[in-house]
DNA sequence: TGCAAAAATACAAACGTTTGCGCATATTTC
DNA sequence: GAAATATGCGCAAACGTTTGTATTTTTGCA
């Protein structure tokens, strides 16, 4: 077999050493390695003095704990799997931020995916995620995956879930989510109150429950305030810039005066026909976008938007992790956080 | 000792179920765990029709490979840890994004640290990947971190390093940064050929190569041109948005008319600060940032900016850790970007 | 001083893989 | 037809920990 390296005091300077194990250790000081391993965790069966002497000698030696070792006989993982669709959105890092702040504190470590909206990447990550024995994974679906099939497995292999910002309602687990309906409908009841009469809704895909529910509140909004429900001016599929350039064009056509926008860039796309053609936002045409990315303050005219605490989410999903954890029952684990309206100039009917 | 579950084919429906082993599978098919393992490794020691059965009856159990006793027995892990100061910045998660992309196909996991810029935080990221025994890290300083000493100890423990952006010099390993010194020489020539005649520049830390670089292609630009230095219009440590705003106040009482940035955000306050005071941009005075922000091209007048290729900068910081796996020598790893300069309103003198 | 109880440490198995070696059986070679 | 080679698989050790149990040492107390 092998040899191994033993851990060897510079005979060299600056010589690559290998890294020492508790075996080191117990070597050095003529104790075992169980003496070691439970000095090294506190445990109080072995005496302070050796303990002591245990973790200074370690420290001298410069070891580090094998997390490998110590998770496969331990049989469980200090690290938790993080499945977004695309890294570099500013939602999805600040979820990120959000959940490093919480779980580092607790002692777990991050592994981050990106599934970039395709089905079988997630799948792939799920994979890894699982055969790096992760103790939970805390995810947002891909645009692709349209049934929960591979989410339940998660579950089902005893594994911690939560979902976030994009969820299936029926598995088990953890959710955190926006409030996308309340948040719609309030967007929606300010370009009411604002004075504009026809207000379309640029939504997104409807497989999606985030875009549904935005829908939703968009019409309930309408309804409530006695606006028929024209189908007419909203149009789905449509959170990108381009698109939201290409059917601001249409919603003009069909006599619209403001667009509720399930996301920043759709906004953004509908601000850049209006440059175009000289159309006056706010005045003669209002905006709301959703996300608050970091540019929607810097437009000119700076856009209303709905923002997404995403930080908070983070915090909320990781606590969510934390909770499952202890034994809370997942009944009390689907969390729904309010969205706030900032309102700023692209909606402010002069 | 504790007790395995064993696999059990479903005897309550939907039921929880441990993990399946490769000794699960010899179980079952009356062979040992060695022919299991060489048979999923695709060894041709094993013949081709019990490698077929053995995959099969594998794929039927849901066996998942435990990378923890894989690694731990072959010494070495699929991972390699990264280290940004902030995953929230675009800059950083593009560089991910961009490393992603190589080493997933290459078979390698990411795991992400965040050093919020805190040399402490940063230290406890580089212990953390150690004891995870990730194969290499690859990262970016923070801007506390002004020696390079714990960057040493990773290459000493053996471990592959690559510093992209932020690099010590007298490091050994990879590193792959932007040719800053040459991009903020095109940047502030582009400013003189278009007529500015007293340009300042809003710098950064000075401990960081970075920006040191930056400042030297700045003075280097004015110098070749037969322009004076006044090192009393270069403001160092001023890459916010609030330091940009408040140093150009200054810049202005000092009598320039353009700035180079070291950083967008630093010529978003510029902007802002002009906007307030109706001073025209570009007319009166023009203005570079570096980065590319996504912001940059959305602001009014839209900003000429210095674009350090994001993407690019992590697949070659990922092919230059594959590199060293195969035995690179660390010298043909020191890699250099060309920066490219976009040119927009921001300075267009007209 | 002796003896039980308590404290400190040692022993050994186990986590799930991988892999060098050995031992059969099957195939080739002269 | 015997010797040499290939093929297919099993055995067992090892990676570095952790931990239940056993053993030794120390302590307290009569």
């Amino acid at each position: 077999m092998r040899k191994r390296l033993y851990f060897c005091t510079q005979n060299k300077k600056e010589q690559k050493m290998a890294r020492p194990t508790i075996n080191d250790i117990a070597k050095a000081l003529n104790i075992t390695p169980s003496t070691v391993s439970r000095a090294l965790a506190g445990n109080t069966r072995v005496s302070a003095a050796t303990r002591e002497l245990i973790s200074r000698t370690a420290a001298e030696m410069g070891y580090e704990r094998n997390l490998l070792a110590s998770s496969l006989r331990k049989g469980s993982t200090d690290t938790v799997g993080m499945i977004v669709p695309r890294i570099n959105r500013q939602f999805f890092s600040n979820v990120i931020s959000g959940a490093e702040a919480i779980l580092n504190p607790a002692g777990y470590n991050l592994i981050i995916c990106q599934s970039h909206e395709r089905q079988e990447d997630e799948k792939r990550a799920i994979m890894t995620l699982m055969r790096n024995q992760v103790a939970g994974i805390i995810m947002s679906h891909s645009l692709e995956t349209t049934d929960s099939k591979s989410l339940a497995d998660i579950t089902k292999s005893g594994l911690a879930l939560v979902q976030f910002d994009r969820a299936f309602r029926d598995i088990e687990g953890a959710s955190v989510t926006n409030d996308n309906f309340t948040g719609a409908y309030q967007a929606t009841a300010h370009l009411i109150k604002s004075g504009y009469k026809r207000i379309g809704h640029l939504g997104g895909d409807l497989l999606s429950n985030v875009y549904t529910d935005r829908m939703e509140g968009y019409k309930k909004a309408l309804a409530d305030n006695g606006i028929e429900i024209d189908e007419s001016i909203i149009f789905n599929d449509s959170i990108t810039r381009d698109k939201g350039f290409y059917n601001m064009a249409k919603a003009l056509q069909a006599g619209c005066d403001a667009l509720y926008c399930s996301g920043d860039y759709a906004a953004l796309g509908v601000i850049e026909y209006a440059r175009h053609n000289n159309i006056d936002i706010p005045n003669e045409f209002g905006v709301i976008g959703t996300a608050n990315e970091n540019f929607a303050e810097l437009l000119t005219p700076a856009l209303t938007t709905l923002e997404q605490n995403a930080f908070d989410m983070g915090n909320r999903a990781a606590q969510a992790f934390l909770d499952i954890k202890q034994g809370k029952s997942d009944a009390e684990l689907k969390i729904e956080i309010p969205m706030r309206l900032i309102v700023r100039d692209s909606s402010r009917k002069g």
